[in-house]
DNA sequence: CTCTGGATTGAC
DNA sequence: TCAATCCAGAGG
C-alpha cells in the first residue's frame, strides 16, 4: 500500500484495510477487523492534542503507532489521513496465514483461532513492539499489501469495542462471518 | 508528586 | 463477571 491508501478519509481506510495483508518477517495475517480513532473523538488518544506517548499519530499517513497498554499488551494502528491530524486505524484481529508455527510459539497456544483475534494478541504473535512505533509502513520492515477485494455485503459496521467515551460511534469494521474476529 | 483509569486478556 | 498490572495523563 501507498502512501495515497493511507491519506485517505480514515473510515474509509478502516474499511479498505479488510482483506489486506500485515507482514512481519515471515508472519503474515489477513486484517480482518479494524476500527477508526479520528481527531475529534473522544475516545481517540488524539484527541487531547500531540503528546511524547501519541507522536506517531500526528505522524506522516502510512506510520505505525503502537502503545502499551493494561501493563502487559501492545496495539497496533496505522495513521491515516494528513500529518498533523492525529488519526489512525486500530488494528484488531488478523487471520493468520502464514508463520503460523512462530506465532504459536510466541503466543504460547495450539488453536490457530486464538493467535490474532484480539489487538493484544496479534501485536504478541506478529512480533510487533514499540520498537515499531513511528516506523513507516510503506518502506519498512513491517508492511501492508493489497489481498481480495471484500464483497460490500461482507462488510459489517458496528460501535467499537472495549471504550467508554464514543463508545456510540459505529467506527468499528469487520469481515462478516469470518472465524479469527476478536471476542469470541 | 499522587491519583485515576484504560483502544485487553485470560481465568473463574 | 472480574482481577492483574503499570504507565500516561491530569490535577495539586
Amino acid at each position: 500500500m501507498d502512501k495515497k491508501f493511507y491519506e485517505k478519509p480514515t473510515l474509509a481506510v478502516a474499511k479498505e484495510l479488510l482483506g489486506c495483508y500485515l507482514v512481519h518477517g515471515e508472519c503474515v495475517g489477513k486484517i480482518v477487523e479494524t476500527e477508526a480513532y479520528l481527531w475529534d473523538d473522544p475516545a481517540s488518544h488524539s484527541y487531547r492534542g500531540k503528546t511524547r506517548r501519541n507522536m506517531a499519530m500526528f505522524g506522516a499517513a502510512g506510520t505505525a503507532y503502537v502503545y502499551f497498554i493494561y501493563g502487559n499488551h501492545f496495539c497496533f494502528n496505522v495513521v491515516t489521513n494528513k500529518e498533523e491530524i492525529g488519526e489512525a486505524v486500530l488494528i484488531r484481529a488478523l487471520e493468520p496465514v502464514k508463520g503460523i508455527e512462530l506465532m504459536k510459539k510466541r503466543r504460547g497456544v495450539e488453536d490457530v483461532r486464538q493467535l490474532c483475534n484480539g489487538p493484544g494478541k496479534l501485536t504478541q504473535a506478529m512480533g510487533i513492539t514499540m520498537k515499531e512505533n513511528g516506523k513507516s509502513l510503506i518502506d519498512g520492515e513491517l508492511k501492508i499489501i493489497g489481498g481480495e477485494k471484500v464483497r460490500e455485503g461482507d462488510v459489517v459496521k458496528t460501535k467499537r469495542i472495549g471504550i467508554t467515551k464514543g463508545a456510540e460511534m459505529a467506527h468499528r469494521f469487520y469481515i462478516k462471518n469470518n472465524r479469527y474476529i476478536s471476542h469470541k
